[in-house]
DNA sequence: GTGCAGGGCTGCCCCTGGGGCAGGGTCAAC
DNA sequence: GTTGACCCTGCCCCAGGGGCAGCCCTGCAC
């Protein structure tokens, strides 16, 4: 008769792994001696060499216990869907090893390639580092919802950069920045990005200016990260509002309001401003689906 | 201010996922509302969505609280050796994809096919079944404490039994099991037995008879084995012992006892017998290692 | 007979990456 | 005021054991 620890080392599994197998039903539990000792017969290296077969093989111990009693069929159908899991996981450890690849390559912990390009040609134009940090924060959050269209909607930012005056906007924005609130320069500038806006959309139709299809609440999202990046730009988003521009990631035009007048909506959802002219094109999936 | 259930659809995470890394110390937890909820400001959709990239590239979530303030040689070290680890997963897998697909190509649960050819050749020359299960097991244990050598082995013992009576060895092993302990022919048999081992010691030297360097625990085992499987064996040893031979699975030459001269060891250890005349040859590594 | 080492026993907590559920509080709309 | 959708905490669960605590038992040496 065999101890605990002399059935372990004949089948090649520890010790600790027997008890298992026994908690798990795998391997029935042998007598025991006088002194609650387990003694085993020979017969058991055998059953547990068989258990230590199938779960190098990659078996999951619960369907250790079902093959173990399995007759022909019953063992090849499921050695079939254990190879099938294997397979599934072999290949998703492909897909991970190609993400890691991708993010050693300076994907910026979440943005694709492309907007990497895009932030950096902003950078070389001269644009403000805050609007900078402003628009990586706002492509990652839509990267996230819509990452198979995060390409197109870059080349049709990186288009605009090229022809519409696009960057007078962003620099003539990033000297809004630093005024304070009671700065007459910032009413100055404040007009001047409303005469680029009004010529956008007269040129372009509205649609060009408020063309980013992105669902509301993403754009709400997406004002408020605006916001808590680059504080000054809510004064500046009141100006604009006076001046007939409301929203700051989707950009509307409205009844200028000459007073106190806030749209409706929740939180910092509305307010003029407008650092990004539409953020891109079309179709956000909506962050509720 | 985002609830948690926005946080986390806005990320493309659950929210079971963002208290889990809340729990793990990955997001900070945020403020709470006069009722206890959680209140996220837009930055913490960008923290998520990077922890996020990083859980789906396969990265630990241990090691993503590490990687998301580390620097870029530490961003590039930790990569390397998570792909290093994604790469032994893989190939970890693909082992086990090589072994079930032999498990399903027939080998019997722990046997290697050589093996099974073996049984096979033995059931085919009309050898008892309960003597090729007694093998089946001996060589399941042999082969689970020295796989690479099986083959080896089993090339071996086919040798033998192609040439040196090997086959009416088993055969006549056989007629004695169903012999009972007062059988006169099982006295016959014994003589039978004992005269081929000696014939065949003589001939091939009594290395041939006990060659097989099996660690006298392994041999006890597989003796005890043989003894499970087929009681009668017992009776056989006694005899077989009076005429000079002493053990099962290592078969070795005594003086012969008369009348009960049992050999000293523990248990079932020794006493003659015979089936298989020296469990293949050499080395096997000790259950103690 | 006594001491010591090396087992064996049970039971509990730990790891990953969350899933699922219970039992209760809260919020917003109708 | 009610309903349904959220939110809260806390607990157990999955695989495959590892590790430790606290205790008992055995075998061997002296």
């Amino acid at each position: 008769m065999l101890t605990i620890g002399e059935l372990a080392s004949y089948a090649g599994v520890t010790v600790r792994a027997v008890r298992h197998y026994h908690a798990k039903g795998l391997l029935p539990e042998p007598e025991r001696d006088h002194s609650g000792y387990r003694r085993y017969d020979a017969g058991a290296v055998i059953e547990l060499i068989k258990i230590r077969t199938l779960a190098e093989a990659g078996v999951p111990l619960a369907r250790v216990r079902e093959l173990l009693r399995a007759d022909e069929a019953e063992f090849a159908a499921a050695v079939a869907e254990i190879d099938t899991r294997l397979r599934a996981e072999i290949r998703e450890r492909q897909r991970h090893r190609r993400r890691i690849a991708r993010l050693a390559a300076g994907d910026n912990l979440a943005l694709p390639r492309e907007v990497a390009g895009f932030l950096d040609r902003l950078r070389a134009l001269g644009v403000d580092e805050r609007i900078i940090r402003v628009e990586r924060d706002g492509w990652v959050a839509l990267a996230a919802q819509a990452p198979g269209r995060v390409r197109e909607w870059v080349a049709r930012k990186q288009e605009q950069l090229a022809g519409s005056g696009l960057v007078d906007f962003y620099l003539t924005l990033g000297q809004a920045l630093d005024r304070t609130g009671d700065d007459p320069r910032l009413v100055e500038l404040a007009d001047k990005l409303a005469d680029y806006l009004s010529r956008i959309a007269e040129e372009q139709g509205e649609r060009y200016v408020d063309d980013a299809d992105i669902a509301p609440p993403l754009a709400t999202l997406m004002d408020a990260l605006a916001f808590d990046t680059v504080p000054p730009a809510r004064r500046l988003i009141e100006l604009l509002e006076q001046r007939g521009w409301t929203g700051w990631t989707r950009l509307t035009r409205v009844q200028p309001a000459r007073g106190r007048g806030r749209a409706a909506g929740r939180a910092d959802a509305a307010g003029p401003g407008g650092a990004r002219a539409g953020y891109p094109p079309p179709g956000v999936t909506s962050p509720d689906s």
